[in-house]
DNA sequence: TAAAAATACTCCATAGGTATTTTAT
DNA sequence: ATAAAATACCTATGGAGTATTTTTA
């Protein structure tokens, strides 16, 4: 029988201790969050323990039953939230912008444009005040 | 006295490659930002090839006298900004959150937080040669 | 005492450095 | 011809795993 392989490609370029801590602070619990994540446990306190001493803050509240977000943690995570929001933008914005140069956009329909965002265009219109918007006519 | 080390911790929290981005960009040079960065010009180069790869698109554009960001790269960046901006504001959310009051290690009348960045240490030492670093005492 | 998190190591992937080649003006 | 980026190769830091020991309800 084949053996199979599962490799979780890691991503060098965005902060994984953020993700880490979404997901703890989601599953109330290191252990659950591990398993969601697909990483071991240690690994979660590791990262998650160099995040607060980054930050020199307490992000977690391990006493009691479940773990819980301190103050300082539910303070950052929406910060930290916004900014992986941005992040994501910013490939989507990319994609966009791929599209577009190919001329492969299309008003209307839904191919490609699942990700633009109607103030995304008009980001877009406002950088390239020369660009040429038309749709293209697709059967479905 | 208590003897103080200071290590510069590289932040591997972070996107250091979008700090690179921003710094190639900004120096229109892989050589010039690797001398701001305190880090070499083929780790410039690496850095920055994986983020375009991760992203699958390029970024900069090394054709020509100076090195220029893509339309792409352009586009990018000011979300990439943005993301940066969120996560700054999420550390003084923090910090304000915790009163800094707590007594700290100081170099001049800088902090020594992770605020300390390689090429603001630098900057110190050049400024001051015979720098002595002291601590002062911890109110806790 | 029974779960869940924290330690203590070990390993290895990758960020970073040095030396060199390639490229482009 | 020269300066700068890319490539090749090596080193070492730190992210991740396994085994084990604290915790705390």
């Amino acid at each position: 029988m084949a053996k199979v392989e599962i490799v979780m490609k890691r991503n060098p370029v965005f902060p994984r201790s953020i993700h880490y801590l979404m997901a703890v602070a989601e599953q109330r619990s290191f252990t659950r969050a591990a398993e969601v994540l697909y990483v071991s446990q240690p690994t979660l306190s590791q990262q998650i323990r160099q995040l607060e001493d980054l930050l020199e803050t307490q992000l977690l509240d391990r006493s009691g039953r479940s773990v819980r977000l301190t103050a300082a943690g539910e303070v950052y995570l929406q910060y930290a939230h916004r900014a992986l929001g941005e992040l994501e933008a910013g490939k989507r914005a990319i994609y966009d912008l791929e599209d577009l140069s190919r001329g492969s956009l299309r008003l209307g329909m839904m191919p490609v444009t699942d990700y633009l965002t109607t103030p995304l265009l008009h980001e877009f219109i406002a950088r390239y005040p020369g660009i040429n918007l038309s749709t293209t006519e697709m059967s479905q």
